[in-house]
DNA sequence: CGCCCGCTTGAATCAATTCAACGCTAGTGG
DNA sequence: CCACTAGCGTTGAATTGATTCAAGCGGGCG
Protein backbone atom coordinates (compact mmCIF):
# COMPACT_ATOMS: atom_id res chain seq x y z
CA UNK A 1 0.00 0.00 0.00
CA UNK A 2 2.10 2.88 1.25
CA UNK A 3 5.83 3.41 0.95
CA UNK A 4 7.85 2.60 4.05
CA UNK A 5 9.04 5.76 5.73
CA UNK A 6 12.69 6.10 6.73
CA UNK A 7 13.06 8.87 9.25
CA UNK A 8 16.84 9.01 8.95
CA UNK A 9 18.91 10.19 6.03
CA UNK A 10 19.60 7.70 3.27
CA UNK A 11 21.90 7.68 0.25
CA UNK A 12 20.75 10.10 -2.39
CA UNK A 13 19.44 7.47 -4.78
CA UNK A 14 17.18 5.89 -2.24
CA UNK A 15 15.92 9.18 -1.00
CA UNK A 16 14.75 10.25 -4.41
CA UNK A 17 13.08 6.92 -4.82
CA UNK A 18 11.20 7.32 -1.58
CA UNK A 19 10.77 11.04 -1.35
CA UNK A 20 9.21 13.41 -3.79
CA UNK A 21 11.64 15.31 -5.96
CA UNK A 22 10.12 18.36 -7.56
CA UNK A 23 12.64 18.43 -10.38
CA UNK A 24 11.41 15.13 -11.75
CA UNK A 25 7.76 15.77 -11.19
CA UNK A 26 5.72 16.39 -14.29
CA UNK A 27 3.74 19.00 -12.40
CA UNK A 28 6.63 21.22 -11.39
CA UNK A 29 5.72 23.94 -13.86
CA UNK A 30 2.25 24.27 -12.35
CA UNK A 31 2.92 23.47 -8.74
CA UNK A 32 4.72 25.12 -5.86
CA UNK A 33 8.25 24.96 -7.38
CA UNK A 34 7.18 26.99 -10.41
CA UNK A 35 9.90 29.41 -11.41
CA UNK A 36 12.54 28.11 -9.00
CA UNK A 37 16.07 27.42 -10.21
CA UNK A 38 17.75 24.05 -9.72
CA UNK A 39 19.44 24.99 -6.44
CA UNK A 40 16.21 26.31 -5.00
CA UNK A 41 14.35 23.17 -6.00
CA UNK A 42 16.90 21.14 -4.08
CA UNK A 43 16.16 23.18 -0.98
CA UNK A 44 12.47 22.71 -1.47
CA UNK A 45 13.01 18.97 -1.87
CA UNK A 46 14.69 18.94 1.52
CA UNK A 47 11.55 20.34 3.10
CA UNK A 48 9.01 18.23 1.27
CA UNK A 49 7.98 15.07 3.05
CA UNK A 50 7.07 11.74 1.63
CA UNK A 51 4.65 11.00 -1.08
CA UNK A 52 1.41 9.60 0.08
CA UNK A 53 -1.05 7.46 -1.81
CA UNK A 54 -4.72 8.03 -1.19
CA UNK A 55 -7.17 5.47 -2.46
CA UNK A 56 -10.49 6.45 -3.99
CA UNK A 57 -12.98 7.70 -1.38
CA UNK A 58 -10.24 7.89 1.24
CA UNK A 59 -9.78 11.06 3.23
CA UNK A 60 -6.55 13.02 2.99
CA UNK A 61 -7.54 15.13 5.97
CA UNK A 62 -10.59 15.94 7.94
CA UNK A 63 -12.15 19.00 9.49
CA UNK A 64 -10.75 19.90 12.93
CA UNK A 65 -7.65 17.78 12.53
CA UNK A 66 -4.54 19.70 13.51
CA UNK A 67 -2.85 21.33 10.56
CA UNK A 68 0.76 20.39 9.89
CA UNK A 69 1.17 20.15 6.15
CA UNK A 70 -0.02 21.34 2.83
CA UNK A 71 -0.43 18.75 0.12
CA UNK A 72 0.47 19.04 -3.54
CA UNK A 73 -1.38 16.65 -5.81
CA UNK A 74 0.97 14.58 -7.99
CA UNK A 75 -1.79 12.76 -9.76
CA UNK A 76 -5.44 12.07 -9.21
CA UNK A 77 -8.34 14.23 -8.18
CA UNK A 78 -9.79 15.41 -4.89
CA UNK A 79 -12.85 17.18 -3.62
CA UNK A 80 -12.94 19.40 -0.56
CA UNK A 81 -16.10 20.03 1.35
CA UNK A 82 -17.34 21.74 4.43
CA UNK A 83 -19.92 20.47 6.84
CA UNK A 84 -21.90 22.86 8.99
CA UNK A 85 -23.56 22.32 12.36
CA UNK A 86 -26.75 21.07 10.72
CA UNK A 87 -24.83 18.47 8.74
CA UNK A 88 -25.23 20.17 5.36
CA UNK A 89 -22.27 19.54 3.12
CA UNK A 90 -20.94 21.99 0.59
CA UNK A 91 -18.24 21.00 -1.82
CA UNK A 92 -15.90 23.96 -2.02
CA UNK A 93 -13.76 22.72 -4.87
CA UNK A 94 -12.43 19.94 -7.06
CA UNK A 95 -8.65 19.77 -7.21
CA UNK A 96 -6.39 18.13 -9.74
CA UNK A 97 -2.69 17.43 -10.28
CA UNK A 98 -0.40 20.35 -9.52
CA UNK A 99 -2.85 22.01 -7.16
CA UNK A 100 -2.29 22.65 -3.49
CA UNK A 101 -4.56 21.46 -0.70
CA UNK A 102 -4.92 22.70 2.86
CA UNK A 103 -4.35 26.45 2.65
CA UNK A 104 -7.59 27.19 4.45
CA UNK A 105 -6.15 25.52 7.55
CA UNK A 106 -3.24 27.91 8.07
CA UNK A 107 -5.24 30.43 10.03
CA UNK A 108 -6.77 28.22 12.67
CA UNK A 109 -4.11 25.54 12.82
CA UNK A 110 -6.89 23.05 12.14
CA UNK A 111 -8.39 21.91 8.92
CA UNK A 112 -11.59 23.67 8.01
CA UNK A 113 -12.83 21.11 5.53
CA UNK A 114 -12.45 17.50 4.48
CA UNK A 115 -10.42 16.45 1.46
CA UNK A 116 -11.41 13.17 -0.20
CA UNK A 117 -9.82 11.46 -3.21
CA UNK A 118 -12.14 11.04 -6.18
CA UNK A 119 -9.88 8.33 -7.58
CA UNK A 120 -6.64 6.67 -6.52
CA UNK A 121 -4.27 9.58 -6.13
CA UNK A 122 -0.87 10.61 -4.88
CA UNK A 123 0.15 13.73 -3.00
CA UNK A 124 3.37 15.26 -1.74
CA UNK A 125 3.20 16.18 1.89
CA UNK A 126 4.72 19.62 2.52
CA UNK A 127 5.25 20.26 6.23
CA UNK A 128 4.26 23.87 6.61
CA UNK A 129 6.79 24.71 9.29
CA UNK A 130 9.61 23.68 7.00
CA UNK A 131 8.12 25.70 4.21
CA UNK A 132 7.92 28.77 6.42
CA UNK A 133 11.61 28.47 7.24
CA UNK A 134 12.42 28.22 3.59
CA UNK A 135 10.43 31.36 2.75
CA UNK A 136 13.05 33.53 4.44
CA UNK A 137 15.71 32.18 2.10
CA UNK A 138 13.91 31.68 -1.17
CA UNK A 139 11.92 34.81 -1.95
CA UNK A 140 10.84 33.44 -5.32
CA UNK A 141 9.12 30.61 -3.51
CA UNK A 142 7.41 32.98 -1.12
CA UNK A 143 6.14 35.13 -3.93
CA UNK A 144 4.79 32.15 -5.76
CA UNK A 145 3.14 30.89 -2.61
CA UNK A 146 1.37 34.21 -2.22
CA UNK A 147 0.23 33.99 -5.79
CA UNK A 148 -1.20 30.55 -5.17
CA UNK A 149 -3.12 31.70 -2.11
CA UNK A 150 -4.35 34.76 -3.92
CA UNK A 151 -5.45 32.63 -6.86
CA UNK A 152 -7.46 30.51 -4.47
CA UNK A 153 -9.16 33.64 -3.16
CA UNK A 154 -10.13 34.78 -6.64
CA UNK A 155 -11.27 31.29 -7.57
CA UNK A 156 -13.64 31.31 -4.64
CA UNK A 157 -14.88 34.77 -5.55
CA UNK A 158 -15.73 33.41 -8.96
CA UNK A 159 -17.71 30.63 -7.33
CA UNK A 160 -19.53 33.22 -5.24
CA UNK A 161 -20.48 35.00 -8.44
CA UNK A 162 -21.65 31.71 -9.87
CA UNK A 163 -23.73 30.74 -6.85
CA UNK A 164 -25.07 34.20 -6.21
CA UNK A 165 -25.98 35.36 -9.70
CA UNK A 166 -26.14 32.63 -12.27
CA UNK A 167 -28.92 30.29 -13.29
CA UNK A 168 -28.52 26.56 -13.54
CA UNK A 169 -27.63 26.53 -17.22
CA UNK A 170 -24.89 29.10 -16.88
CA UNK A 171 -23.49 27.50 -13.75
CA UNK A 172 -23.08 24.23 -15.52
CA UNK A 173 -21.51 25.88 -18.55
CA UNK A 174 -19.00 27.59 -16.25
CA UNK A 175 -18.25 24.30 -14.61
CA UNK A 176 -17.54 22.48 -17.85
CA UNK A 177 -15.56 25.37 -19.30
CA UNK A 178 -13.45 25.54 -16.19
CA UNK A 179 -12.63 21.83 -16.25
CA UNK A 180 -11.81 22.10 -19.93
CA UNK A 181 -9.35 24.93 -19.35
CA UNK A 182 -7.65 23.14 -16.49
CA UNK A 183 -7.17 19.95 -18.46
CA UNK A 184 -5.83 21.97 -21.37
CA UNK A 185 -3.31 23.63 -19.04
CA UNK A 186 -2.10 20.15 -18.12
CA UNK A 187 -1.65 19.07 -21.70
CA UNK A 188 -4.84 17.05 -21.94
CA UNK A 189 -7.68 17.51 -24.34
CA UNK A 190 -9.76 20.60 -23.74
CA UNK A 191 -12.77 19.03 -25.38
CA UNK A 192 -12.89 15.45 -24.13
CA UNK A 193 -12.43 14.40 -20.55
CA UNK A 194 -13.78 12.25 -17.77
CA UNK A 195 -15.83 13.70 -15.00
CA UNK A 196 -14.17 12.27 -11.91
CA UNK A 197 -17.01 13.24 -9.63
CA UNK A 198 -20.58 11.99 -9.41
CA UNK A 199 -23.56 14.00 -10.62
CA UNK A 200 -24.41 14.47 -6.99
CA UNK A 201 -21.02 16.06 -6.30
CA UNK A 202 -21.43 18.39 -9.27
CA UNK A 203 -24.87 19.39 -8.07
CA UNK A 204 -23.66 20.01 -4.58
CA UNK A 205 -20.79 22.15 -5.83
CA UNK A 206 -23.01 24.19 -8.12
CA UNK A 207 -25.83 24.63 -5.62
CA UNK A 208 -28.18 22.41 -7.66
CA UNK A 209 -29.75 19.00 -7.25
CA UNK A 210 -28.59 15.83 -8.91
CA UNK A 211 -31.77 15.83 -10.99
CA UNK A 212 -31.02 19.29 -12.30
CA UNK A 213 -27.53 18.22 -13.35
CA UNK A 214 -28.95 15.20 -15.09
CA UNK A 215 -31.50 17.32 -16.92
CA UNK A 216 -28.88 19.87 -17.93
CA UNK A 217 -26.66 17.15 -19.35
CA UNK A 218 -29.57 15.72 -21.29
CA UNK A 219 -30.54 19.11 -22.60
CA UNK A 220 -27.02 20.08 -23.64
CA UNK A 221 -26.75 16.73 -25.35
CA UNK A 222 -30.02 17.21 -27.21
CA UNK A 223 -28.92 20.68 -28.28
CA UNK A 224 -25.71 19.31 -29.70
CA UNK A 225 -23.48 21.12 -27.22
CA UNK A 226 -21.80 17.96 -26.05
CA UNK A 227 -21.76 14.19 -26.00
CA UNK A 228 -22.01 12.23 -22.78
CA UNK A 229 -21.40 8.59 -22.07
CA UNK A 230 -21.44 7.87 -18.37
CA UNK A 231 -18.79 10.22 -17.08
CA UNK A 232 -17.01 10.72 -20.38
CA UNK A 233 -17.83 14.16 -21.75
CA UNK A 234 -17.00 15.57 -25.18
CA UNK A 235 -17.58 19.24 -25.80
CA UNK A 236 -18.89 19.68 -29.34
CA UNK A 237 -19.30 23.46 -29.30
CA UNK A 238 -16.71 24.76 -26.85
CA UNK A 239 -17.02 28.33 -28.09
CA UNK A 240 -20.76 28.42 -27.54
CA UNK A 241 -20.32 26.85 -24.14
CA UNK A 242 -17.77 29.52 -23.25
CA UNK A 243 -20.17 32.23 -24.37
CA UNK A 244 -22.86 30.71 -22.17
CA UNK A 245 -20.43 30.64 -19.27
CA UNK A 246 -19.60 34.29 -19.84
CA UNK A 247 -23.29 35.11 -19.95
CA UNK A 248 -23.18 36.53 -23.46
CA UNK A 249 -25.21 33.68 -24.94
CA UNK A 250 -28.25 31.83 -23.74
CA UNK A 251 -29.49 28.44 -24.77
CA UNK A 252 -33.25 28.41 -24.40
CA UNK A 253 -34.63 25.40 -22.51
CA UNK A 254 -35.51 23.73 -25.83
CA UNK A 255 -37.18 25.19 -28.88
CA UNK B 1 -8.61 66.65 0.94
CA UNK B 2 -5.58 64.42 1.25
CA UNK B 3 -2.52 64.92 3.42
CA UNK B 4 0.59 66.32 1.77
CA UNK B 5 3.20 63.64 1.26
CA UNK B 6 6.79 64.22 2.42
CA UNK B 7 9.06 61.71 0.77
CA UNK B 8 12.03 62.57 2.94
CA UNK B 9 12.50 61.86 6.63
CA UNK B 10 10.97 64.35 9.05
CA UNK B 11 11.17 64.80 12.81
CA UNK B 12 9.35 62.00 14.58
CA UNK B 13 6.38 64.07 15.63
CA UNK B 14 5.56 65.21 12.15
CA UNK B 15 5.95 61.78 10.66
CA UNK B 16 3.42 60.28 12.99
CA UNK B 17 1.10 63.10 12.20
CA UNK B 18 1.35 62.59 8.48
CA UNK B 19 1.96 58.91 8.08
CA UNK B 20 0.10 56.00 9.53
CA UNK B 21 1.69 54.63 12.65
CA UNK B 22 0.47 51.21 13.59
CA UNK B 23 1.43 51.61 17.23
CA UNK B 24 -1.10 54.39 17.71
CA UNK B 25 -3.80 52.84 15.61
CA UNK B 26 -6.78 51.53 17.52
CA UNK B 27 -6.96 48.59 15.14
CA UNK B 28 -3.45 47.30 15.64
CA UNK B 29 -4.58 44.28 17.62
CA UNK B 30 -6.81 43.13 14.75
CA UNK B 31 -4.86 44.32 11.77
CA UNK B 32 -1.61 43.39 10.08
CA UNK B 33 0.70 44.37 13.00
CA UNK B 34 -1.01 41.94 15.36
CA UNK B 35 1.52 40.26 17.61
CA UNK B 36 4.50 42.37 16.53
CA UNK B 37 6.83 43.88 19.12
CA UNK B 38 7.59 47.60 19.23
CA UNK B 39 10.73 47.34 17.10
CA UNK B 40 8.94 45.32 14.45
CA UNK B 41 6.08 47.79 14.35
CA UNK B 42 8.57 50.54 13.63
CA UNK B 43 9.85 48.57 10.65
CA UNK B 44 6.32 48.01 9.43
CA UNK B 45 5.62 51.73 9.79
CA UNK B 46 8.55 52.42 7.48
CA UNK B 47 6.92 50.37 4.79
CA UNK B 48 3.39 51.60 5.17
CA UNK B 49 2.45 54.47 2.94
CA UNK B 50 0.17 57.36 3.61
CA UNK B 51 -3.31 57.27 4.91
CA UNK B 52 -5.94 57.83 2.35
CA UNK B 53 -9.45 59.14 2.80
CA UNK B 54 -12.18 57.65 0.69
CA UNK B 55 -15.53 59.37 0.60
CA UNK B 56 -18.78 57.47 0.59
CA UNK B 57 -19.44 55.77 -2.78
CA UNK B 58 -15.90 56.48 -3.92
CA UNK B 59 -13.79 53.68 -5.30
CA UNK B 60 -10.60 52.63 -3.54
CA UNK B 61 -9.59 50.52 -6.52
CA UNK B 62 -11.14 49.05 -9.58
CA UNK B 63 -10.99 45.81 -11.46
CA UNK B 64 -8.03 45.50 -13.86
CA UNK B 65 -6.11 48.34 -12.27
CA UNK B 66 -2.48 47.37 -11.67
CA UNK B 67 -1.92 46.07 -8.18
CA UNK B 68 0.64 47.87 -6.05
CA UNK B 69 -0.70 47.98 -2.53
CA UNK B 70 -2.87 46.31 -0.01
CA UNK B 71 -5.09 48.54 2.07
CA UNK B 72 -5.85 48.28 5.76
CA UNK B 73 -9.06 49.94 6.84
CA UNK B 74 -8.53 52.41 9.69
CA UNK B 75 -12.17 53.34 9.95
CA UNK B 76 -15.25 53.07 7.81
CA UNK B 77 -16.73 50.28 5.75
CA UNK B 78 -16.22 48.97 2.25
CA UNK B 79 -17.82 46.55 -0.14
CA UNK B 80 -15.96 44.57 -2.76
CA UNK B 81 -17.68 43.26 -5.84
CA UNK B 82 -16.95 41.47 -9.04
CA UNK B 83 -18.44 42.16 -12.42
CA UNK B 84 -18.58 39.48 -15.08
CA UNK B 85 -18.67 39.75 -18.84
CA UNK B 86 -22.47 40.01 -18.86
CA UNK B 87 -22.35 42.90 -16.40
CA UNK B 88 -23.74 40.97 -13.44
CA UNK B 89 -22.34 42.20 -10.16
CA UNK B 90 -21.67 40.04 -7.17
CA UNK B 91 -20.67 41.56 -3.87
CA UNK B 92 -17.95 39.32 -2.48
CA UNK B 93 -17.68 40.89 0.94
CA UNK B 94 -18.24 43.78 3.32
CA UNK B 95 -15.09 44.93 5.09
CA UNK B 96 -14.69 46.96 8.25
CA UNK B 97 -11.93 48.57 10.31
CA UNK B 98 -8.88 46.41 10.81
CA UNK B 99 -9.51 44.31 7.72
CA UNK B 100 -7.25 44.06 4.73
CA UNK B 101 -8.28 44.79 1.16
CA UNK B 102 -6.73 43.71 -2.11
CA UNK B 103 -5.33 40.25 -1.44
CA UNK B 104 -7.12 38.79 -4.43
CA UNK B 105 -4.96 40.97 -6.68
CA UNK B 106 -1.62 39.47 -5.72
CA UNK B 107 -1.82 36.63 -8.19
CA UNK B 108 -2.53 38.52 -11.37
CA UNK B 109 -0.90 41.81 -10.49
CA UNK B 110 -4.23 43.43 -11.28
CA UNK B 111 -7.24 43.95 -9.12
CA UNK B 112 -9.93 41.36 -9.60
CA UNK B 113 -12.76 43.33 -8.08
CA UNK B 114 -13.85 46.84 -7.20
CA UNK B 115 -13.70 48.20 -3.66
CA UNK B 116 -16.14 50.99 -2.80
CA UNK B 117 -16.54 52.87 0.46
CA UNK B 118 -19.95 52.48 2.09
CA UNK B 119 -19.33 55.59 4.18
CA UNK B 120 -16.53 58.11 4.54
CA UNK B 121 -13.55 55.96 5.40
CA UNK B 122 -9.81 55.94 5.86
CA UNK B 123 -7.29 53.33 4.81
CA UNK B 124 -3.55 52.78 5.19
CA UNK B 125 -1.87 52.08 1.92
CA UNK B 126 0.61 49.21 2.23
CA UNK B 127 2.88 48.96 -0.80
CA UNK B 128 3.13 45.24 -1.36
CA UNK B 129 6.69 45.26 -2.60
CA UNK B 130 7.86 46.84 0.62
CA UNK B 131 5.86 44.35 2.60
CA UNK B 132 7.49 41.49 0.73
CA UNK B 133 10.94 42.78 1.59
CA UNK B 134 9.94 43.01 5.21
CA UNK B 135 8.71 39.42 5.29
CA UNK B 136 12.26 38.13 5.06
CA UNK B 137 13.19 39.99 8.23
CA UNK B 138 10.06 39.78 10.34
CA UNK B 139 8.84 36.19 10.37
CA UNK B 140 6.06 37.02 12.82
CA UNK B 141 4.64 39.41 10.28
CA UNK B 142 4.84 36.83 7.52
CA UNK B 143 3.06 34.24 9.61
CA UNK B 144 0.33 36.65 10.47
CA UNK B 145 -0.04 37.63 6.85
CA UNK B 146 -0.51 33.98 5.92
CA UNK B 147 -3.13 33.68 8.63
CA UNK B 148 -4.99 36.64 7.21
CA UNK B 149 -4.99 35.23 3.70
CA UNK B 150 -6.04 31.84 4.97
CA UNK B 151 -8.84 33.41 6.98
CA UNK B 152 -10.07 35.08 3.84
CA UNK B 153 -10.12 31.70 2.09
CA UNK B 154 -12.19 30.13 4.87
CA UNK B 155 -14.50 33.12 4.97
CA UNK B 156 -15.22 32.67 1.31
CA UNK B 157 -15.78 28.96 1.79
CA UNK B 158 -18.37 29.83 4.38
CA UNK B 159 -20.09 32.08 1.89
CA UNK B 160 -20.05 29.25 -0.62
CA UNK B 161 -21.80 27.08 1.95
CA UNK B 162 -24.30 29.85 2.50
CA UNK B 163 -25.02 30.43 -1.18
CA UNK B 164 -24.99 26.77 -2.11
CA UNK B 165 -26.98 25.20 0.68
CA UNK B 166 -28.97 27.64 2.74
CA UNK B 167 -32.41 29.08 2.31
CA UNK B 168 -33.15 32.76 2.47
CA UNK B 169 -34.01 32.80 6.17
CA UNK B 170 -30.81 31.06 7.23
CA UNK B 171 -28.66 33.17 4.93
CA UNK B 172 -29.95 36.32 6.49
CA UNK B 173 -29.50 34.95 10.01
CA UNK B 174 -25.89 34.10 9.15
CA UNK B 175 -25.39 37.58 7.79
CA UNK B 176 -26.68 39.32 10.91
CA UNK B 177 -24.85 36.98 13.25
CA UNK B 178 -21.63 37.55 11.39
CA UNK B 179 -21.92 41.34 11.56
CA UNK B 180 -22.76 41.07 15.25
CA UNK B 181 -19.64 39.03 15.99
CA UNK B 182 -17.40 41.36 14.05
CA UNK B 183 -18.70 44.44 15.82
CA UNK B 184 -18.29 42.67 19.14
CA UNK B 185 -14.67 41.88 18.25
CA UNK B 186 -14.15 45.62 17.76
CA UNK B 187 -15.61 46.55 21.09
CA UNK B 188 -18.98 47.65 19.78
CA UNK B 189 -22.35 46.32 20.72
CA UNK B 190 -23.05 42.82 19.47
CA UNK B 191 -26.78 43.43 19.53
CA UNK B 192 -27.28 46.92 18.14
CA UNK B 193 -25.61 48.27 15.06
CA UNK B 194 -26.10 50.17 11.85
CA UNK B 195 -26.27 48.40 8.55
CA UNK B 196 -23.86 50.40 6.43
CA UNK B 197 -25.06 48.87 3.20
CA UNK B 198 -28.36 49.14 1.36
CA UNK B 199 -30.92 46.34 1.26
CA UNK B 200 -29.94 45.90 -2.34
CA UNK B 201 -26.31 45.29 -1.39
CA UNK B 202 -27.34 42.77 1.25
CA UNK B 203 -29.52 40.97 -1.26
CA UNK B 204 -26.79 40.91 -3.84
CA UNK B 205 -24.29 39.53 -1.33
CA UNK B 206 -26.67 36.83 -0.11
CA UNK B 207 -27.89 35.83 -3.56
CA UNK B 208 -31.39 37.20 -2.91
CA UNK B 209 -33.46 40.09 -4.19
CA UNK B 210 -34.01 43.34 -2.40
CA UNK B 211 -37.66 42.36 -1.91
CA UNK B 212 -36.67 39.16 -0.17
CA UNK B 213 -34.41 41.06 2.22
CA UNK B 214 -37.18 43.48 2.98
CA UNK B 215 -39.62 40.64 3.65
CA UNK B 216 -37.13 38.83 5.86
CA UNK B 217 -36.55 41.95 7.91
CA UNK B 218 -40.28 42.44 8.32
CA UNK B 219 -40.80 38.83 9.29
CA UNK B 220 -37.97 38.76 11.80
CA UNK B 221 -39.37 41.96 13.25
CA UNK B 222 -42.86 40.52 13.52
CA UNK B 223 -41.47 37.40 15.16
CA UNK B 224 -39.69 39.48 17.77
CA UNK B 225 -36.23 38.47 16.63
CA UNK B 226 -35.11 42.03 16.11
CA UNK B 227 -36.04 45.67 15.86
CA UNK B 228 -35.36 47.70 12.73
CA UNK B 229 -35.49 51.39 12.13
CA UNK B 230 -34.11 52.32 8.75
CA UNK B 231 -30.64 50.84 8.91
CA UNK B 232 -30.42 50.61 12.69
CA UNK B 233 -30.82 47.00 13.76
CA UNK B 234 -31.24 45.66 17.29
CA UNK B 235 -31.04 41.94 17.81
CA UNK B 236 -33.59 40.94 20.45
CA UNK B 237 -32.92 37.21 20.46
CA UNK B 238 -29.28 36.79 19.46
CA UNK B 239 -29.15 33.19 20.67
CA UNK B 240 -32.11 32.15 18.57
CA UNK B 241 -30.65 33.98 15.60
CA UNK B 242 -27.37 32.15 16.07
CA UNK B 243 -29.20 28.83 16.19
CA UNK B 244 -30.96 29.72 12.97
CA UNK B 245 -27.62 30.61 11.43
CA UNK B 246 -26.18 27.28 12.52
CA UNK B 247 -29.19 25.52 11.05
CA UNK B 248 -30.28 23.96 14.33
CA UNK B 249 -33.40 26.07 14.61
CA UNK B 250 -35.97 27.12 12.08
CA UNK B 251 -38.38 29.98 12.25
CA UNK B 252 -41.46 29.06 10.28
CA UNK B 253 -42.59 31.68 7.74
CA UNK B 254 -45.25 32.89 10.20
CA UNK B 255 -47.71 30.87 12.23
C1' DC C 1 -43.44 71.87 -2.81
C1' DG C 2 -42.43 68.12 -5.67
C1' DC C 3 -39.30 64.71 -6.99
C1' DC C 4 -36.28 60.88 -6.38
C1' DC C 5 -34.53 57.12 -4.03
C1' DG C 6 -34.61 53.48 -0.92
C1' DC C 7 -37.69 50.57 0.93
C1' DT C 8 -42.03 47.85 1.78
C1' DT C 9 -45.88 45.03 0.60
C1' DG C 10 -49.06 42.18 -2.21
C1' DA C 11 -50.14 39.06 -6.15
C1' DA C 12 -48.72 36.36 -9.97
C1' DT C 13 -45.13 33.72 -11.97
C1' DC C 14 -41.38 30.61 -12.60
C1' DA C 15 -37.02 28.03 -12.17
C1' DA C 16 -35.56 24.60 -9.69
C1' DT C 17 -36.79 21.27 -6.29
C1' DT C 18 -39.17 17.44 -4.46
C1' DC C 19 -41.36 13.27 -5.00
C1' DA C 20 -41.77 9.17 -7.51
C1' DA C 21 -40.81 5.65 -10.69
C1' DC C 22 -37.78 3.39 -13.58
C1' DG C 23 -33.27 1.92 -16.27
C1' DC C 24 -28.71 0.56 -16.49
C1' DT C 25 -24.47 -1.47 -14.98
C1' DA C 26 -21.18 -3.58 -11.99
C1' DG C 27 -20.44 -6.53 -8.56
C1' DT C 28 -21.76 -10.56 -5.69
C1' DG C 29 -22.91 -14.91 -4.53
C1' DG C 30 -25.24 -19.12 -5.25
C1' DC D 1 -23.52 -18.58 -15.63
C1' DC D 2 -27.26 -16.18 -14.31
C1' DA D 3 -30.17 -14.09 -10.75
C1' DC D 4 -30.09 -10.51 -7.57
C1' DT D 5 -28.93 -6.33 -5.52
C1' DA D 6 -27.07 -1.73 -4.73
C1' DG D 7 -25.72 2.46 -6.47
C1' DC D 8 -25.93 5.90 -9.82
C1' DG D 9 -28.34 8.18 -13.18
C1' DT D 10 -32.50 9.58 -15.94
C1' DT D 11 -37.06 11.27 -16.62
C1' DG D 12 -41.80 12.96 -15.60
C1' DA D 13 -45.26 15.40 -12.69
C1' DA D 14 -46.37 18.16 -8.82
C1' DT D 15 -44.80 21.52 -5.64
C1' DT D 16 -42.65 25.55 -3.74
C1' DG D 17 -39.46 29.26 -2.26
C1' DA D 18 -38.03 33.06 -4.14
C1' DT D 19 -38.53 36.13 -7.97
C1' DT D 20 -40.82 39.28 -10.85
C1' DC D 21 -44.10 42.62 -11.58
C1' DA D 22 -46.68 46.26 -9.75
C1' DA D 23 -48.12 49.68 -6.64
C1' DG D 24 -47.44 52.63 -2.93
C1' DC D 25 -44.97 54.78 1.19
C1' DG D 26 -41.95 58.14 3.39
C1' DG D 27 -37.97 60.88 4.08
C1' DG D 28 -34.40 63.94 2.30
C1' DC D 29 -33.04 67.34 -0.83
C1' DG D 30 -32.97 70.69 -4.50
Amino acid sequence: MSVSSPLTALPQLNITALKASCANCSMHQLCLPMGLDAAEIVRLDEVIGLRRRIARDERLYQMDQPFRSLYAIRFGHFKTYQVNAAGDEQITGFQMAGELLGMDAISGERHHCDAVALEDSEVCEIPFEGLEHLFAHVPTLLRHFHRIMSTEITREQNVMLLLGNMQAEQRFAVFLTNLSARYAARGYSASAFQLRMSREDIGNYLGLTIESISRLLSRFKKQGLLKVDKREVTLLQPALLKAMAAGTERCSPMA
